[in-house]
DNA sequence: TCCCCTATGTATAATTA
DNA sequence: TTAATTATACATAGGGG
């Protein structure tokens, strides 16, 4: 979508990967924003950078969504086949050529995983000033919601396939709105 | 993005916001796929559609990607502005003009929260039988991934603000990958 | 790290089948 | 309800400061 197109592989450039990821991460918020007012819809968003920062949407709140989606997941016999349709045919058996690599990643990533459990909290900012504002006031309404449909929290085990396996290499920076 | 430029804002059309949701949807899921994987970056997104049918998207899974996500929240003391900076200043404001009547659709939701809450499980399909194949293929490697990160589920219970203030209204069909 | 710019590649609103 | 088609509106890769 910009000067050039580019493979749906992993990026190399560990640099240009952070890019990348800022650059996509706000447009897929956007886009889940999009989706829930358009359509009345409920969305929950969480995302690791590569750099393993947390970042997350939701609306009407992470919790509320992840947690009204696990409560009925033991319930439901049904198939499950967690979509990601969205990823096409090629995307997928581009995917499935580097499985083998894709499992010794996993694999150190699992050795790694106590370490990075305790990563700093969720580094979430708001540059834009006027964004700021219009966000408290937000905020406001967003407590207002809670009050009325949260309740009590006591997520349950799910079991959830899926698909999109990737490799995880690299971190560096971050930012941009 | 279409023949013609939009509002963001509900549509009213119960069919029309079928359709616009299922397309998004799609695109939604489509660009976290590549943002997982040009990144290496771990995403989980929960969607209700307007018929509130739910649909997930994960890499590695929606539940390792959440579980992660609740366990570190209560750790942090970060403030937590839980992005969606993706929404703009003008669609903030927006929203913020018409809080007053998205407060009274939230109380109507509330009533209908408990019926609502008896929603029929995720109903996910694949029609196109090529994808259905590749995804098989990962399914297996998903379930490989799990085995060496996925333990214990016992999610605590988590505060997190939000974004994205919407009106519900209808609901209707849904369907469509 | 952070924007800004802009040429291009994509997503998608309407419309038609 | 599910697809195609096709304008257009958007998103964003590469580059610059």
């Amino acid at each position: 979508m910009g000067r050039r197109k580019i493979e749906i592989t992993e990026v190399k450039d560990s640099n240009t990967k952070q890019v990348t990821f800022s650059k996509r991460r706000t447009g897929l918020f956007k886009k889940a924003n999009e989706l829930s007012i358009l359509c009345g819809a409920e969305v929950a968003i969480v995302v690791f950078s590569p750099g393993n920062n947390p970042y997350s949407f939701g609306h009407p709140s992470v919790d509320v969504v992840v947690d009204k989606f696990l409560k009925q997941e033991p319930k439901s016999n049904v198939v499950q086949g967690t979509s990601n349709e969205a990823g096409d045919i090629d995307r997928l058996n581009q995917q499935l050529s580097n499985v083998e690599d894709q499992i010794r990643e996993e694999q150190k990533k699992a050795a790694e995983l106590n370490e990075r459990m305790k990563q700093k909290g969720v580094t979430q900012t708001f540059q834009n000033k006027e964004l700021q504002g219009s966000y408290l006031e937000i905020q406001k309404m967003k407590d207002y919601f809670d009050a009325i449909e949260v309740s009590d929290y006591m997520l349950l085990l799910a079991k959830e396939p899926l698909v999109g396996i990737t490799k995880q290499v690299a971190t560096k920076k971050r930012r941009r709105n």
